[in-house]
DNA sequence: TATGAATGAGGTTTCATTCAT
DNA sequence: GATGAATGAAACCTCATTCAT
């Protein structure tokens, strides 16, 4: 399509191996792109070829099937989510969700429709979807939750299940069937409208 | 499935018009199935026409393209949900949980998940999922709480918008990414456990 | 390839049927050619299409796979054999070999190499590789053996089932293994320098 | 199959140069292997490199390309054949044909159904067929002619040229047409049911 | 010399859609 | 109005062969 000239086409690290590690980058670069633009079915092996501008055959020597690549671009494409310990579970948590934020990719969104999508063909991208989609936030929550457990700060009559998924279920909601991107604004409209009210015994809202 | 009528390869209206109300439900009741089985990509109109005994050709004649199929059939698929008045906030929401959950449909999970998928390649079934799947209990919560300012059962400090979606965008996280099917256990929890700490003044459980 | 005109390309029912049995000769025979020509592996359904000017989806239709398309084939390529009663075996045997000589088609030498090298793949293949080779003049020369001995002609110390294959078998040989066409010169070699040494008591040489 | 070494993944003489005819063989042996299970257009340059634990650059660099190396391997793997002088022809014939099936390896019939095959795209395959399937007892049976024939023994009216070639065709009908493995009782048939019959002055059947 | 990697040119099969009856 | 049949345009995957190290 470009036939590069003045830099175009993204860089180009292409002729150098797939085992390359950067190349390998760009090429799950691509496929993320293409999940997120047009999903699982029509994401195509030649589109791929033509926009890593590798031949399909290279790619198909490395990764054996359209699944297998995916789930390998998929896998690594790990959020990290990390939660410092702020003294207060709330304060806890919205740092958590911050940091979701923060590392939140503006194809995130086509990538959870795709993994949807393909979980519906492939046990392998079924066990992904549970794994990423059920508990990105999950983990980091469930350690502020130990550590409240520890210091006593207790929420009595709450399912506190069921609170930790909460503001992961409501961004999700949001993004996935509003079309609207995560934003610090929703994030506080869920710590301090839902989680605050609920959970907290300070908590109180930073900077 | 098809409760037959006098015996022959499966009962069924086939060879009468889809002019024919009856007909036209037992072609979209073949859509919504396959759509649910499958999938918006992987729903083929062979399939389709070869299920519902009818020619593609025909389809063709009636809706002019696979997606207007799709639309046509979900549309008429309207899960209806209705909220008595039982005097307090969390006591409607509940009921409002419970009439939603009585309409579901063990199709209903592969529905959601198919208009997510289809919804990236039509636009008419975008618009279909944020009304259907963005707002089905929502309808009804808003009027109970209505009801509820109305008595003045005021829940200061809580986001009252994001309070109604909760439920539901805990339901869905659970259908579409736990695979669970939604139960009347998961609508108490989700109702006792969190609505009722946050927004009750009163609201006890019924039998 | 030939854009038709003033003849060309085989006389042309395309556009027609595959339904319509003149059409489905047309292809058989264009399938049976390309089988002849170039074998089972080589045999592509893109070349079918091409000399049948039909779209490999039309074929797809009528036969679900290449396997399918190639046994439909072959199984309405079934030679006659006729044995008529000559009054002496080895008179019936000239004549049964003389009457599949005369149904000999140049493109059975090719069909035979073909079968043997699809029914390696597709057991239905392997089965008719079994019946076809195996048996076309063995039947009729069964037949022929019957008579025989029902009038007493018997060869002592011959091992019959043997002497009924011993033609065939060389006739394959000649025919896979040298590249010979089958010939009159040869069969009647078979029948007078073996089969009536072997089996004669009269089975004199007609015309 | 590998009597392997000192451990290792199979041992083998991998990492040896193919200049080595040690090794040679090792990949020979790979390659009728190969072609006898899959076939001649099944049989992959790649499957060859993996099995060999070779790469598909080194075997290209020895053999110019997959025919070269198909032939080759072929080309190494002759019979031999012998008959002694058991002092009548008939005898001299049982004796050929049993040496012959000492010989028999299990791959066998696989290769002559992969040379058939890859006879048709590769002339030197041809002549290979034509040299192998042709006359590998031929040989050593005309041998055996040419003693009797000096010794006066003489099958009048027989074609004595077809009387050679019939053990030969019948046991390469029952193996590639019927699936059958050559065996003792086989030949015994043929040489007592037929050759004695046909030939015979004395050759009487030995232990 | 041996090899890891790349690739052009297919091969089978599928699908939404359109004709002709 | 209903249908059997046809089809262009992909989609996934494979293979003999060639480079570059």
């Amino acid at each position: 399509m470009d036939r590069g000239g003045h830099g175009g086409d993204g860089g180009g690290l292409h002729k150098v191996p797939l085992s390359n590690p950067e190349r390998r980058r760009e090429v799950f670069d691509v496929v993320l792109g293409l999940l997120a633009e047009v999903g699982y079915e029509r994401f195509t092996m030649d589109l791929v070829a033509q926009r890593a501008r590798a031949s399909k055959a290279t790619l198909y020597q490395r990764w054996p099937s359209k699944a297998e690549l995916v789930v390998a671009a998929l896998q690594e494409h790990q959020p990290v989510v990390t939660g410092p310990d702020t003294g207060s579970l709330v304060g806890d948590l919205r740092q958590v969700l911050l940091s979701w934020l923060a590392g939140w990719d503006a194809r995130d969104r086509g990538l959870m429709l795709a993994l949807l999508e393909g979980s519906r063909r492939d046990e392998e991208l079924a066990r992904l979807r549970r794994d990423r989609l059920g508990s990105p936030i999950r983990r980091a929550a469930e350690a502020a939750l130990a550590r409240a457990r520890r210091r006593g700060e207790i929420a009595p009559r709450i399912d506190e299940e069921l609170a930790l998924e909460l503001p992961f279920a409501l961004l999700l909601m949001h993004v996935l069937v509003l079309d609207e991107e995560p934003s610090r604004a929703l994030v506080d409209r869920i710590v301090d409208g839902l989680l605050t009210p609920l959970l907290s015994t300070s908590g109180e809202r930073p900077e």
